[in-house]
DNA sequence: TTAGCTATGTGCTCTACCGTACAATGTATG
DNA sequence: CATACATTGTACGGTAGAGCACATAGCTAA
């Protein structure tokens, strides 16, 4: 969150032709997502969608006996919400900020009334969803297949991708809701990689020193997702590093 | 796959308006699914869409290490080929035939006609998508929190929901594959469930025969599913008993 | 009938992860 | 500086499920 935010920071909204863009970017709001603040929760009526430009927010399911699990995650290459225009309204995750950041709001109604000009802006958000999907579906098998080990591996360089530096604030008591597992065995996983040398852990602040490593650490649904996420979704138009 | 077979058998195809249904009922073709066929792998060019009358196709995960799972369940409820609207192509899942039947069939060329038309086909296929991302978000949490005993009820109803009577034909090996887990833990769940009066099991034949209970083994994630299902997609039109 | 295959049942060890308890740090606050 | 709190580290028994081996039981076909 330094310096001045500019909706190109989005890789959604930087990819909209100039009409579009004229249309919808005076009716971004800018707003700041404290960590751990909640977007909207299971079951609740969407109002806005938002388009991070340096914050990072996880999609959360929660269990009955209060158990959870990160199903994806988004940053400045996607946005929340998409039950807004697939018609739903609402859905039953949870919307959760897991870095502290920025991002764009845009109200449902003015949304939904450039969704249904059918132009770019439709096909961009639909090629995003199919990009969500396919994290979730990974998501469901990595879940079932890989060990704590790689699955930390994998959502760390989820994070990193997001982020602007090497450097996360997040605790291992919320890495360990996320991958639903025992805050323990975060601390047993984190301890192998900073004995091997791939990151350094201090009280909420991970910093990655060899993403290499981390990347061969990881189980395939990393790059699986990636892979999927690039071809997906359209080349970044502006370089993301200031204003146009 | 009894007697005939009739386009509204699939609740996608009977929700539609007369002036879709004209559009699109005479290029529907019927085509027969045997049990095991695959409609595409992880990757292919998607060139059709299936709309599923009595048959059941399970999209398949499959890792590297040849292990899989089953991300979510489509019946006479919905339609195979997502990414074909969601502009994808392509995706990288497999789609396999678990329940033999009959489906209908439609160009992938003459389905994005009609959805970029952005009638009411292309609102209730983007809502059904909605309600095929819940079910993979639940599957995802399913997957790392409940034991195989509640997994194999949630299979078992999620079936039996979109087959004609109580009886599926289905090995144990099968179903292993489909929740990624070993055959014999297969085994001992469905003994179990056997012991209890709930299900009659003979070689590839499973017979249900106390539904109820089955729902109260099962975790919450069939609920949670069926719920935001019905709540997402429209109400029957037909019967589902005969032609119109 | 007999042989052969497929599907299911059973028993064993091994391991990752859970649940729990508690100790040892680092950071904030008076 | 002393205290309180939040975060991380460690230890230990318990268990679900994996991996493997092999026994049994139906179905099919010569």
């Amino acid at each position: 969150m330094s310096g001045i935010a500019f909706p190109e920071q989005n890789h959604i909204l930087d990819a909209l032709p100039p009409a579009e863009r004229e249309r919808i970017f005076p009716h971004l709001k800018l707003v700041t997502l404290p960590l751990g603040s909640v977007l909207y929760e299971a079951g609740d009526a969407l109002r806005h969608i938002y388009f991070p430009t340096d914050s990072i927010v996880s999609l959360l399911y929660v269990l009955e006996n209060g158990s959870s699990a990160e199903i994806c995650v988004v940053g400045n290459d996607g946005v929340i919400g998409v039950s807004l225009f697939m018609g739903g309204e609402t859905t039953t995750s949870r919307a959760i900020v897991q870095s502290a950041g920025s991002a764009y709001r845009l109200s449902g109604r003015r949304l939904k009334q450039e969704f249904e000009r059918q132009g770019e802006t439709m096909h961009i958000l639909l090629r995003y969803t199919q990009a969500l999907i396919t994290q979730m579906a990974q998501t469901a098998v990595c879940n079932r297949h890989h060990t704590v080990d790689q699955q930390l591996a994998r959502w760390l360089l989820l994070s990193l991708d997001r982020l602007p530096d090497n450097k996360l604030t997040m605790t291992q008591e919320l890495i360990a809701d996320m991958l639903g597992v025992r805050r323990e065995g975060v601390t047993d996983s984190a301890g192998k990689l900073q004995k091997l040398g791939v990151i350094t852990y201090s009280r909420g602040t991970i910093r990655v020193l060899d993403r290499q490593r981390l990347e061969h650490l990881s189980c395939e649904c990393y790059a699986v997702v990636k892979r999927e996420t690039d071809r997906l979704l359209p080349a970044r138009r502006a370089d993301g590093l200031g204003p146009p």
